[in-house]
RNA sequence: GGGCGAUUAGCUCAGUUGGUUAGAGUGCUUGCUUGACAUGCAAGAGGUCACUGGUUCGAUUCCAGUAUCGCCCA
């Protein structure tokens, strides 16, 4: 057994782990009746743009803890994997490729651009399937989908016959954010909104057959070419009387007629706007409201078309300046102000979006979102940490059409197809030769592309083969919980409920589990452009899959952003060896064999010590958290509760007092017992820790299983999560304990301070002030002379001081130190005076509470008794110091 | 402009029904080849719990306001 080496060795654990539970099919969950409750999960499929970064990292462990506590707990426990084909974002990429290669997509054509995108999405496929393995991610491979599967496509064409024949979708003319740059339309969620330091151009429009002028104040002069009317609001005096009168557009001489609408703020600017109803989604529904014109000034790429007559073919900022020039110019331009505005840019390329008047199609969402609404308010969806229910439903209750068609080439092509003959419009699954109506093969479908998001609102069952009725839905669907970061609440999950409800029957999940985003050390988002990412696949490398999940963690505070640097890992890896470590022992201590079940069970509860009590109340507490952790979505608490275990309860405590007893040549019975505890408990830790850990903990507990008959499950992925022994557990127990080890830290602090080195055994006396205490100390009178390198303990209600001893006081006893010529006086009166005005101010402070009648009257009686007890242990220390300090004054 | 969240040790954070000598990890100082582990052990320094009020016998904890920072929406 000492050839266990000192250093886990990840690298060969996991490579040898993950393919024996691959070989073993453990991840893969039995669509067929198996009697056993089913635990889903689907994946948030990650984009296909790129590999995975640290964010996934988190997001993968933690839905992997989930996934493997379930399955250990009893569970049908489905993982399911995929990818996401992430139109806009994919697309960008390959025509960046393009761009390098000096040529466009239009130029290579529809077919090869598409083929093209597919070999991309080949490799990063493969490299995400990869990654999520590397990190011991326990999906369940063979059921791994795409976006652009076929099932999952026929999904998407499916779920867009279904709302077209139910007319909640249609097709419109309206104002859509469009992105010169990617040439397509995008929804509202695909816009992100940036203040930026702007100007307000104060431009004066002359009153037909007047000569005085109206001035409006704009951030956008150039679209001044489009404008249509003016407008004021109706309530504003100042304007009256020009309501119903035109004014001359400047520049392009067109007359425009002067308009009252409420949407026009009088406090901004001068009171008076512009109306350009093709190019402002405000203008827009005020021109619907009064009937304007609808001048479009530009071409798809942002550049002015021949409505902006001599600016023709000028980029909407040359144009800009261009503008503003002859405006000034022609003595139409008043002033120019500095303005903080924001602007709306893509949220895919960062270019600033055009919001400009285009056909599109659109969903209604409205009828969708009422069920969605209820879902949260009635508790069937909740959403971990709570608050963010409120996001959620603010977008729902608000919510606005949504618009699903992109004029892209990389995605789902909208199933709608039209006659060049007979204008005839329909929807079809399949692709027609003829028109139905007029027989004609003049025909072609729509050249775009439905939104990313319309096949991702699907994922929870389109995955499972819907709109067949298969075994996997019948059993998987709904799924349980759903793992994402807030930013696509919206864009996401509240879709998804609605299709849900829609199209699959129900709710899709009845948890959602939103967690923070990883951040550098500065609390900096993770990006490219600022070159503070982390690499999960050198993290691996550096410090293990096990290091990295149990460590990210560690590192996320419920419910908040965690800040992680490159030697944040350090804590997971040093844990994985801290735990190899106890195991080493552990197990060098057993021998080669033990009977099996002293690995699951107590065989002799009679032969406990007290220590071995204690830890197993301490084991059976630990369990209690973490499953209410797990349970309640609190990973960062269970983990923690485990760690502290671990490292606190049993190595640091356990393991040292256990040493003695398994030394050879001591009562046989006693050595069983001790073996049998440190085993039960390193097995029970194994098993608790391996949904956070996976791999260090099969690693182990396989060795372990070797020793123990082999019995029982093949690998610790399937072996029961361990059960709370209520009658294990013992808080008194527990408590008397915690005196044992303060009087240790009491010994080894004095020690320290008063330089006695670690070699030199030294004698202690302890003066206890209760039976209770001598019995402990009494007890583990073997520990104690251990771990506070003691020579000879001497223990009793009516110690006297020795002479020339360092001495200290807490709680209950006063512990002396024989030191002889060892001792400085100086420096022994100066630690018993610094504890004594500790003391001092406790007490003081317990006296005047004690001495307020106010407190004494209200409060608890227990808080009160309480106070008084504490009272009482303070004074008595206070007396023994000061006893000390006189002593001292004798040396 | 509206909403949500944060502010506790140098840094990152715990602290779930108001009463703890306010904790952990990391960093720092000191001492240790302690029979599992130096990826370790032991001891120590370090905090007016952002600020101002309120409720209360008692507030890091509850309420209101202020400041700073962050996110989302318009």
């Amino acid at each position: 057994m000492t050839d266990i080496p000192k250093h886990y060795d990840f690298k060969a654990a996991e490579k040898k782990w993950y393919k024996f539970w691959l070989d073993g099919k453990y991840f893969h969950a039995d669509a067929a009746d198996n009697g056993k409750k089913p635990y889903t999960i689907v994946i948030p499929p990650p984009n296909v743009t790129d590999i995975l970064h640290v964010g996934h990292a988190l997001n993968n462990s933690l839905q992997d803890i989930m996934i493997r506590f379930k399955r250990m707990d009893g569970h049908e426990a489905e993982w399911l994997p995929g990818v996401d084909h992430a139109g806009i974002a994919t697309q960008v990429i390959i025509e960046k490729q393009l761009l390098k290669e000096k040529t466009t997509r239009q130029e290579v054509g529809r077919e090869k651009f598409v083929e093209r995108v597919w070999k991309w999405k080949d490799e990063k496929f493969d490299a995400i399937i990869d990654q999520l393995k590397q990190i011991g991610c326990s999906c369940d491979w063979e059921r791994t989908r795409f976006t652009m599967d076929e099932g999952l496509s026929n999904a998407v064409k499916e779920v867009f016959i279904r709302l077209f024949d139910e007319k909640l979708i249609y097709k419109g003319n309206y104002i859509t954010n469009w992105c010169p740059k990617d040439l397509t339309s995008l929804s509202d969620d695909e816009v992100e909104h940036n203040d930026v330091d702007s100007h307000l151009w104060y431009i004066k429009y002359k009153i037909a057959g007047a000569d005085n002028f109206l001035t409006v104040a704009t951030t956008r002069p150039e679209t001044m070419l489009g404008d249509t009317a003016l407008a004021v609001s109706p309530k504003d005096q100042r304007y009256q009387k020009y309501v119903g009168q035109t004014a001359i557009l400047p520049l392009l001489d067109r007359e425009i007629p002067i308009i009252a609408d409420d949407y026009v703020d009088p406090e901004f600017g001068t009171g008076v706007v512009k109306v350009t109803p093709a190019h402002d989604p405000n203008d827009f529904q005020i021109g619907l409201r009064h009937d304007l014109e609808q001048i479009n000034i530009m071409n798809p790429d942002a550049s002015l078309n021949e409505a902006a007559g001599r600016f023709k073919g000028l980029d909407r900022y040359e144009g800009r300046k261009a503008v503003v020039k002859e405006l000034e110019k022609r003595g139409h331009l008043e002033k120019i102000e500095k303005y903080k505005l924001s602007v709306g840019v893509c949220y895919r390329c960062g270019t600033v979006v055009e919001p400009c008047l285009s056909e599109q199609w659109y969903v209604r969402m409205k009828p969708l979102a009422e069920p969605a609404i209820e879902a949260v308010k009635t508790g069937k969806l909740r959403f971990h940490p709570e608050h963010w229910e409120k996001t959620y439903l603010h977008w729902l209750e608000n919510v606005r059409d949504w618009c699903i068609s992109r004029q892209l080439w990389w995605g789902h092509r909208i199933p709608i197809f039209y006659c060049r003959e007979c204008s005839h419009t329909w929807v079809s699954k399949n692709t027609p030769k003829s028109c139905p109506e007029c027989r004609s093969a003049e025909i072609e479908q729509d050249p775009n592309v439905l939104d990313t998001w319309f096949s991702s609102w699907l994922w929870p069952f389109s995955t499972f083969g819907w709109p067949e009725e298969t075994p996997e839905l019948k059993k998987f669907y709904p799924t349980h919980s759903l793992f994402t970061a807030s930013e696509i609440i919206y864009l996401w999950v509240a879709r998804m409920v609605m299709a849900g409800y829609k199209f699959a029957g129900g709710i899709p999940f009845s948890d959602v589990y939103i967690h923070g985003t990883v951040r550098d050390s500065q609390g900096r988002k993770m990006s490219k452009s600022l070159g503070n990412g982390i690499d999960p696949r050198d993290i691996i490398e550096e410090y293990g899959a096990d290091a990295l999940r149990i460590s990210l963690v560690l590192a996320t505070p419920e419910g908040q952003d965690p800040c992680i640097s490159v030697n944040s890992f350090e804590q997971g890896r040093n844990f994985a060896n801290k735990l190899w470590n106890a195991s080493r022992f552990v197990m060098m201590n057993l021998g080669e064999t033990v009977p099996p079940e002293y690995l699951s069970s107590i065989v002799d509860r009679k032969g406990l010590m007290q220590t071995d009590r204690w830890i197993l109340s301490r084991l059976n507490q630990t369990t209690k958290t973490l499953r209410m952790s797990l349970d309640a979505f609190r990973f960062n608490a269970g983990a923690k509760s485990l760690y502290d275990f671990v490292w606190h309860d049993f190595c640091d405590w356990y393991v040292e007092l256990v040493k003695s007893r398994l030394k050879e040549g001591g009562d046989p019975a006693d050595r069983e017992t001790s073996r049998n505890v440190s085993a039960h408990v390193l097995n029970n830790v194994l098993l608790l820790l391996s949904p956070y850990m996976p791999f260090v903990t099969e690693e182990i507990w396989q060795s372990l299983r070797i020793i123990g008959g082999a019995s029982g499950t093949a690998s610790i992925v399937e072996a029961p999560y361990p059960h709370v022994d209520e009658s294990l557990i013992d808080a008194g127990l527990e408590s008397d304990m915690e005196r044992v080890q303060s009087v240790v830290n009491a010994i080894r602090a004095v020690r320290a301070e008063m330089n006695v080195p670690p070699s030199k055994r030294a004698d202690v006396h302890v003066r206890v002030f209760s039976d209770d205490l001598a019995r402990d100390l009494d007890h583990n009178r073997e520990y104690l002379t251990e771990l506070g390198r003691i020579d000879k303990l001497i223990v009793g209600k009516d110690i006297k001081r020795p002479n020339l001893s360092a001495s200290a006081v807490i709680r209950d006893c006063e512990i002396f130190i024989p030191l002889e010529r060892l001792i400085d006086v100086d420096k022994e009166r100066q630690r018993l005076q610094r504890d004594l005005e500790q003391v001092r101010s406790q007490l003081d402070k317990i006296g005047r509470k004690l001495g307020n009648p106010e407190f004494t009257g209200k409060a608890a009686t227990d808080v009160v008794e309480r106070e008084k007890k504490k009272k009482d242990d303070f004074q008595l220390m206070a007396d023994k110091l000061n006893r000390s300090l006189e002593q001292l004054i004798g040396w």
